[in-house]
DNA sequence: CTGAAAGCGCTTACAG
DNA sequence: CTGAAAGCGCTTACAG
């Protein structure tokens, strides 16, 4: 009738049981309390008890912060994202996040927003909360400045679809380049003779790659490159989409290629059709990546599409065994792409008056 | 030409500099390194100036393992959340994630999957990390034991769009009644009179808002309510989506509400169009939530929309108000939602000769 | 199989 | 304005 139930409710952190209370509860040393907590083998089996129902009755937990003072190890991953309200990245949180606590690693995310200072504050941010080991989906690859930072931090890293030149760090691969490829050779064999391509910034490793393949992809199958456009970061967005269109329309593309993020797959549909255009009808058109969105455009798109679920299995396998052995070679793993053929990409709409070949 | 490189590279970690070596350079106190670490008031003006230099000097950055085994506080805020590869979620998370920097606050996200028993590992996952305070995306408000769960953490808590019983906390509330009413009445206004409504499970707010918002809403403009689906959370996905068309289309409805994730929304326009019917001509939908996906889904959805960007600011103010004085009683930041009206809904198709109403 | 003791890197009264 | 010392809650040789 006195006491407020506040003071008893909120008391819970003032008094959270330490290893000492543990160890009084349960009729031990520290040492051997320890011992329990991180299954050492050496403690007698009625001790041992004696102990986990200690730690069940007081409700014990160890205190994160000072294990990691001790150990320098805070059982903590950091991931570095440019966002992770994306298609992409979003996926490839949850699956990190849901793998890692299996291995009772925590994930810290961190993003960048896709801006260059955005992403040192944030490495800095992760850095200072002594994550053991790091995933980066980086905005930019090929700043040799990222190279030096990383190897300073001195943990793992597994880097995600990117190539830092002089850093051994371990890497999970998307084959894009294969998928574009497969896409071009898709709307070859439909019979289109004039392709563009918009691929993502550069700077990045899949941006690189999609170009590379569409490169070796139209002179393998003997059809006209119009246009190649890159997507910076800052420029992600429908609006793009739209420029796109009508530029590679502008050439004469009967086909594009649209390695970029879906959002900006879905603007190019747009301006197709505020140019008038139907797809396929008129234009067909590849995406890429597989996600909500891709399958929810009309018409459904076809797609480059990868298990996102492995990307993020192979990277979080990669980060547990560094933990335990960081002295292995660096290793790569590579995650297929390939085409998914929806309703987005059709035979051209007529022979091609446009072009001067008679064949 | 014999110490390899890999010893100088990794090396960094093993002698990250101390506050010891931090005073040692600057020839101070490890005191006073830490007063000007802390930014205290009581150094004067040049040591202060000689520490920053050392700091700089020899790169050092505060152990935030050993800070927070002294405070108790570890600068890092928990975000419970479903999953982050979700329009709604994964916006939230970057926003508080942006905003909860600029104060110096890290986030830890801990995805449930939206299961009670993903739920309660997060919950744990977080707790054992010793965040500062908790910022709560639950899948179920009803349950009486997370409030207690809740208490016994004994952190300050925002809850995004729940609430929980016997449990005073800081929330954010949106107003989704009150959306889904003017929803209600602009169907109404353009002449529908039979409409039904999906809302998502009723252990959270959202849902039972929705809810009550559709009730009140028929009611008020004396339209006919043909019929309420429930969406669980284990059922979110296209699939479901179909079966709320068939279902509300089979009772005659002209005009639906989709106050479900943007993915099942996808779905009920496919599921419209399996059944041989156009959007807006044969049915209106309205949609819940602007997203990426909303907007391009074709036709654009007319949605109930809120400022994803205000939800999160509040939360992280309100976080980072606590953080400071944890005395002060609970607070409610009210968010508004409003119709955007787009292409998805217009006049119903026909006077309806179902109903047997003559009017 | 068990325990006493040192120490991880900080911050914070306390004294001057 | 500055510093010596204690202690946060753990883990880990070391000794028995």
């Amino acid at each position: 009738m006195t006491a407020p139930d506040s003071e008893r409710v909120r008391s819970g952190r003032r008094s959270d049981p330490t290893i000492f209370d543990l160890a009084r509860a349960a009729s031990v040393s520290k040492t051997t309390a320890s011992r329990v907590l991180n299954g050492a083998p050496n403690v007698a089996p009625e001790t041992r008890a004696r102990v986990l129902e200690a730690i069940a009755r007081i409700d014990y937990r160890v205190n994160a912060a000072a294990r990691t003072l001790r150990t320098t190890r805070s059982f903590l991953a950091g991931y570095l994202v440019p966002a992770v309200s994306n298609d992409v990245f979003g996926k490839l949180a949850d699956v990190l996040d849901e793998e890692l606590r299996h291995e009772g690693i925590g994930l810290l995310i961190a993003t960048s927003g896709w801006h260059p200072e955005g992403e040192q504050q944030a490495f800095e941010s992760l850095r200072a909360r002594n994550v053991d080991a790091l995933v980066l989906s980086l905005s930019n690859d090929r700043d040799p400045r990222v190279a030096e930072r990383i190897r300073s931090a001195g943990i793992p890293v597994v880097l995600i679809d990117r190539e830092v030149k002089g850093l051994a760090a371990d890497v999970v691969l998307s084959d894009g380049r294969r998928g574009v490829k497969q896409a071009v050779r898709h709307l070859a064999d439909l019979g289109h003779r004039r392709l563009g391509v918009a691929v993502i910034d550069l700077l990045v490793r899949p941006g690189r790659e999609a170009l590379a393949g569409f490169r070796a992809g139209t002179e393998e199958a003997g059809v006209e490159n119009v246009g190649e456009i890159v997507v910076e970061y800052e420029r992600v967005d429908r609006g793009m989409g739209h420029e796109i269109a009508s530029r590679l329309i502008a050439n004469g593309a009967t086909g594009i290629i649209s390695s970029v993020p879906t959002t900006v797959t879905a603007g190019v549909l747009e301006g197709i059709h505020k140019a008038g255009l139907r797809v396929p009808r008129d234009v067909s058109v590849v995406g890429f990546d597989e996600s909500d969105l891709a399958s929810v455009i009309s018409p459904p798109l076809t797609v480059i599409a990868r298990s996102l679920e492995q990307v993020s299995r192979y990277a979080s396998r990669l980060i547990a065994s560094r933990l335990i052995d960081d002295t292995q070679p660096p290793r790569v793993e590579n995650v297929d792409m390939r085409l998914l053929v929806r309703e987005s990409t059709g035979p051209p709409p007529a022979p091609q008056a446009v072009a001067g070949q008679v064949t």
